[in-house]
DNA sequence: GGCGGGTAGTTTATCTGACAATCTGATGGT
DNA sequence: ACCATCAGATTGTCAGATAAACTACCCGCC
């Protein structure tokens, strides 16, 4: 994870030492840690660069800070980070086939949740009908690929398996460049592919589902890592 | 829930003064910006407060400093954001059984990259099966933890879908938690598991893979959640 | 006895001033 | 042209300090 570029800096080795810290101790949010002042020395370096560590950590949730209270667990929230993604140029791009991959994996993965989650509550399918139906009213490319990731989002947070949603941010944070690759003339094309999906996760039909969302993940591919490596149209 | 929102810290003012800056001057990953000495006269802060803005950017990718140089925009590379997918609470706090879900997803998932790739590459098997043996002969719960988590690592590494490598996280997580249910009597039917679905992704039987694995970790749920509620829909 | 207000102590937030470590570019020598 | 050296620039880390915010305890009043 780490790339090694120059010696490794004391910040970087104390915010491991305190998610190491929280580990052990077994912390939840809430619960106390030590001081600024009691981690500094305990690690023997100056307060200020425990902070540089303490605020890094506070950045992305896992720590919070209160004067006259101290630190305490936070609860890490991912889009912190993927809030400063986004159309940030700073995104390197990542592998397209990697992308499509991954997507295929996770979300053709969990389908049979859906499914059977859909047989106990039917807004889950209301809920991703409705938005497939604001995708076909979709006018603008703006518009189409934030209600595509929502649609998409949203399948996977129909299955119930939190851990997926997180990965399934980033992952639609760096997919996006592609979605807007897409031409208009195909959106109705990912609208009509949708319902299918939903129809069929409602009838049971979970094998013809996956295949169905397998095909539509990797429609991408052809546009986007085919035989075409021009840049996208637009 | 609602949270008394202290009075806004100058760094995350400063910290998205800067996001700010990069977007308007429209800088690429590498590009220069101002030395820390001058962001902080132009934000009207200490030297240090700036630096605890930047070393929350830093942690997240968006910026990299190196002495003499200065500061730069840096790749925002998704393996560093998904490597603190670990630290989500929906992953500390998960139902036993949708981590057992969440596992059987993408392991499952990766399994017929995993024997594509076989065929390119035997060492890939021959690493796989070295865990393994190494597992065999393991003596201590430590160690046979270790090395079970190992070797489900590194079938997700042969994946080449370096993204989900994330998920190594769940499996530390997992074991992290249920240690303790790893009975010494099972050891050996687990190796003989992993080995069965290492020789079927080299033969090219994939279904069959799948279906081990899918047992494999399925066996967990009997002990730690209790008799099965039921397949998902298929 | 209970409640509310005030204060002291604690802890984080931010600052000034300083030296150490690392990098880059210019200059000189071969 | 290439390599080595050095000066200057920039980040990394520290010590010492004050300001702002919070908590707990004590005292007075009803």
């Amino acid at each position: 994870m780490l790339e090694t570029i120059g010696r490794t800096r004391l910040r970087d080795v104390v915010a491991q030492r305190i998610q190491q810290y929280i580990a052990d101790e077994g912390l939840r949010p809430g619960d106390r840690l030590p001081t600024e002042g009691e981690l500094a020395t305990r690690f023997g370096v100056s307060r200020l660069s425990l902070r540089e560590a303490t605020k890094s950590l506070e950045f992305i949730g896992v720590l919070e800070a209160r004067p006259g209270r101290g630190l305490t667990v936070g609860r890490m929230r991912m889009e912190r980070i993927t809030g400063y993604l986004g159309l940030n140029p700073a995104l390197q791009e990542a592998d397209p086939a990697v992308l499509i991959d991954t997507r295929v994996i996770i979300e053709t993965g969990v389908l049979p949740h859906v499914a059977r989650r859909m047989k106990d509550d039917p807004a889950l399918y209301d809920g991703l009908s409705g938005i497939n139906a604001r995708l076909r009213d979709a006018r603008t490319l703006q518009r189409w690929v934030t209600l595509d990731i929502e649609f998409h989002r949203s399948l996977i947070e129909a299955s119930g398996l939190t851990p997926l949603m997180a990965f399934a941010d980033v992952l639609a944070v760096f997919f996006q460049r592609f979605r807007e690759s897409v031409r208009k003339a195909e959106w109705s094309g990912g609208v009509v592919a949708h319902q299918a999906i939903l129809d069929d996760l409602r009838a049971g039909r979970v094998s013809r589902a996956e295949t169905q969302l397998r095909t539509h993940i990797e429609s991408h591919r052809t546009r986007i890592v085919g035989p075409a490596k021009g840049e996208p149209a637009e």
